[in-house]
Order: structure tokens, then C-alpha cells, then sequence
DNA sequence: ACTTTATACTTTGTATTACAAGGTATATTG
DNA sequence: CAATATACCTTGTAATACAAAGTATAAAGT
């Protein structure tokens, strides 16, 4: 039980990390920024739970890193993400799955 | 991995469970039918996922059970659910979660 | 009458996964 | 120069939908 919030996270996660990979090339700390920011705070992921996503989502193909030098004279590199192929199907059926789930709780939810 | 669907479906089950009971007392097996039917089939519930949420609510005192014998033919009778005053505040809260999550995810996947 | 399917409830074990909490190191701000 | 933010990583834990098994009655089909 404990908290719902927590449970419900589950699974849009990956929903969202995809979403913000599919529109362009981004390092972790950056997506974590990136969806608290666009989601008006209402969405926050840790940093201990957004890496072990990334591992996964690499480890099934969905996504590969790069390290990249900013030229702007940060000299440390940061570990960018790029979607691949199978990461924009895979995209796009989840999207499928959350619609059709979210108009079924929608109406289960209205009266 | 594995099955996005089942993922997402965590935490809002609980949802709609409460729900349904917050519009009527009901079996554990009616509200597997209810889910179903009112999500026009985009939401299905194994009763092995039923039961053991619908003892954890009672445990939390969100619902509580009563036997009760249907006055139609039908000679045994079947357990009950009633939703609590807590299970109403929890469901307030719960919802209030949901729509918050909610927005947030729609602002992020719309570009 | 008999067989099959649906209803109704229960329990045990498993896989998944967001998070807490710890770590390291660099960059930025006051 | 101290404090905070950035950036990445790892281990252990709690929570939970489901599969798969069971029991028993009711309804539907032939």
C-alpha cells in the first residue's frame, strides 16, 4: 500500500524516457530535469531509479549510449542516449497500450 | 520488462476498485465483471489479482465484507464489500493523485 | 441425466521494479 | 573556499499483479 503515487509511476516511466529520447539525444541527468520540468513538477524520478531504467532499456535495444564533449567548457563528458529503431516501435506501442488503458480507466471513473 | 500493461495496471487497480464500491456494495467477482465491462475489455483483472487487493484494503479498513444471500434462487451466499469512510478519503486523495500524474504525463508526450 | 462451462472464493510462489541509501567525482555558485 | 548542484553508479528492499494451483456451487448445453 504505502504509496500510491510510487505504484502508479510504474511502467509510464519508461513511457516518458522514450518520449523524451524519441524528440532528441540527451544524457540522464538531463531527463530527469527534463520531466519534472515539462510535467509542472507533478512527475519527479530519482536518479537510482532513472539509470537502472536506461541499463534496462539498453540491455533490449530500445536505446544506445555515446559520451560526448559539450563545447561550451565543461571538459568532463556526459553519457548521452539515443533511441533506436526498435526503441520507436516499441515507443509507439506503448503509447498505444497507455491510451487504450487510460480511456478504460476513464470511463470506469466517470460515473 | 516483459508486459508494459501490467506494469501501468499497478496502483490504479486500486482505483477502480474503490470506485466501484463507492457506487455500490458488490463481490469480489461482480467487480472483475464491472472492470471489464465498463473498460469495454482494455482492463482485466485475474481473480488471483482480485482477492488478496481486496484483503489488503480490508486490512488498511478502506472496505469491509459481509455475506450476504441474493433473494433470486441462488442458495449460497456471496461475500460482500462496503466501502468505508476511510476508503471514501482514500479514494478523494487517490484520484486527486491520478489526474495530477495524469496531466503530467499528458504534457510530456505531447511534443 | 450428464457433461461442460461459468461463477465464486482462496492460497502459494515468482518476477518485476521504483526507491532509499550509499558511493565517487566534477562544476557551479555564494 | 565552502557549499550546493550536477552527473553517474551500485546494492538491498518493499510492494504487488500474476500464474497456477485448489475447492465448491450454479448454469447452460446436448
Amino acid at each position: 500500500m504505502q504509496n500510491f503515487k510510487k505504484q502508479f509511476k510504474k511502467g509510464v516511466i519508461e513511457l516518458t524516457i522514450l518520449k523524451l529520447l524519441y524528440e532528441k539525444d540527451q544524457y540522464g541527468y538531463s531527463i530527469i530535469q527534463q520531466i519534472s520540468k515539462r510535467s509542472d513538477n507533478h512527475i519527479e524520478i530519482k536518479d537510482g531509479t532513472l539509470y537502472p531504467i536506461l541499463y534496462r532499456l539498453e540491455d533490449n535495444k530500445f536505446i544506445e549510449n555515446y559520451w560526448k564533449t559539450d563545447n561550451n567548457g565543461r571538459s568532463k563528458p556526459r553519457k548521452y542516449y539515443r533511441i533506436t529503431i526498435e526503441g520507436r516501435l516499441r515507443y509507439e506501442e506503448m503509447l498505444k497500450d497507455y491510451l487504450e488503458i487510460n480511456e478504460g480507466i476513464k470511463k470506469i471513473l466517470k460515473s
